[in-house]
DNA sequence: AACCAGGACACAA
DNA sequence: TTGTGTCATGGT
């Protein structure tokens, strides 16, 4: 193709990024070509909570980045502070290589999914970092969506490193790490309004700190000893663990079941029937296949988007 | 103004 | 095994 009059052209850090040929430039912006790639449905839909709309896009830290991402037509376009020469760890975050359509191809062809897949057309898993991850979920038991994005803002905002930011963006702060939360003290994590998850979240920030916890040997045990293993700490059930290992640690199966997830079980699949909680369970953990992990989430997202539609007629 | 939120846990029956 | 109260906080 046209490659050499692209590069002379745009000598940008797209297309090497793209092709991982020559040695990029450093720049502070990229693409990433995607499609099918819902940004504000999945940087919005609770797997994570550091995102913040902004303009026609949205911003955020990753591994200790702050970026601004922002959908185009047949791309991503990605925008950092300092340049950088090597930006697999944001397409690492995104999923940009995942195969969707592949993925969806593996739900149960039934009516539930079939509705939810139409209704969230883009929807993505993204890959986040463990500690962050476990921290965040720690603190997002019976805690409404929009509260675990402050609690986790004011967390960063008092025990994060500050990041430089563009001139005229708002203060920003790196996720606080394990080290850095198990040196607080119980009452200080309070004062972020996490309440009774604090003594929670200090356990699990010792842990991992004193390397109690490596989260690249439970990446490397079976689902069961994986989730079994990070339920040992507490405050941490099966709820927690699995949106630990699917949201972080990349077991695709793993099939966190929230109160949403419970009732889109319960509601699409089993109606006006009274179902054990452990055939709901049995259910849950066999009929989704081998990427049930996503199909949670698009069950998930559809129970809350339908929920806002049918208060806006 | 009640009700509920991407729960976990101890304890009862 | 399944049901209930408790925990802390604040959005809807």
């Amino acid at each position: 193709m046209s490659l050499a009059v692209a590069v002379s052209l745009t000598p940008s850090q797209s297309l090497s990024a793209a092709t991982g040929a020559g040695v990029p430039a450093p720049s502070c912006e990229t693409a990433f070509p995607v499609r099918d790639y819902d940004l504000g449905a999945t940087l919005d839909s609770g797997q994570a909570f550091r995102w913040q709309p902004r303009g026609d896009g949205w911003a955020g830290v990753v591994s200790g980045r702050w970026v601004k991402l922002r959908r185009r037509a047949d791309d991503i376009f990605a925008a950092t502070v300092e340049p950088q020469t090597d930006w697999q760890w944001l397409a690492d975050y995104l999923q940009v290589h995942a195969n969707l359509d592949g993925i969806l191809a593996t739900f149960p062809d039934d009516a539930p999914m079939r509705d939810a897949v139409s209704a969230c057309r883009g929807l993505r898993l993204l890959r986040q970092d463990p500690w962050e991850c476990l921290a965040s979920f720690i603190l997002s038991s019976t805690k409404q969506i929009v509260q675990i994005r402050q609690i986790v803002a004011s967390l960063c905002a008092r025990h994060g490193t500050p990041l430089t930011v563009p001139p005229g963006e708002a203060p920003a702060h790196a996720f606080p790490s394990a080290k850095r939360l198990a040196a607080a003290s119980e009452e200080d994590l309070r004062t972020c309004k996490m309440g009774f998850r604090a003594p929670y979240l200090l356990a699990a920030a010792r842990a991992v700190a004193q390397g109690e916890l490596d989260f690249e040997r439970i990446a490397s045990l079976s689902l069961h000893d994986a989730r079994a293993e990070l339920m040992e700490l507490p405050g941490v059930g099966g709820k927690i663990a699995d949106c630990v290992l699917l949201f972080a640690l990349g077991f695709q199966t793993a099939f966190p079941v929230d109160v949403w997830v419970n009732k889109a079980l319960k509601e699409l699949y089993f109606p006006r029937r009274r179902i054990a909680p452990r055939r709901l369970r049995h259910f849950a953990n066999t009929h989704f296949g081998p990427n049930a992990g996503y199909a949670q989430q698009y069950l998930f997202h559809y129970m809350r988007t339908r929920r806002l539609k049918n208060l806006s007629p």
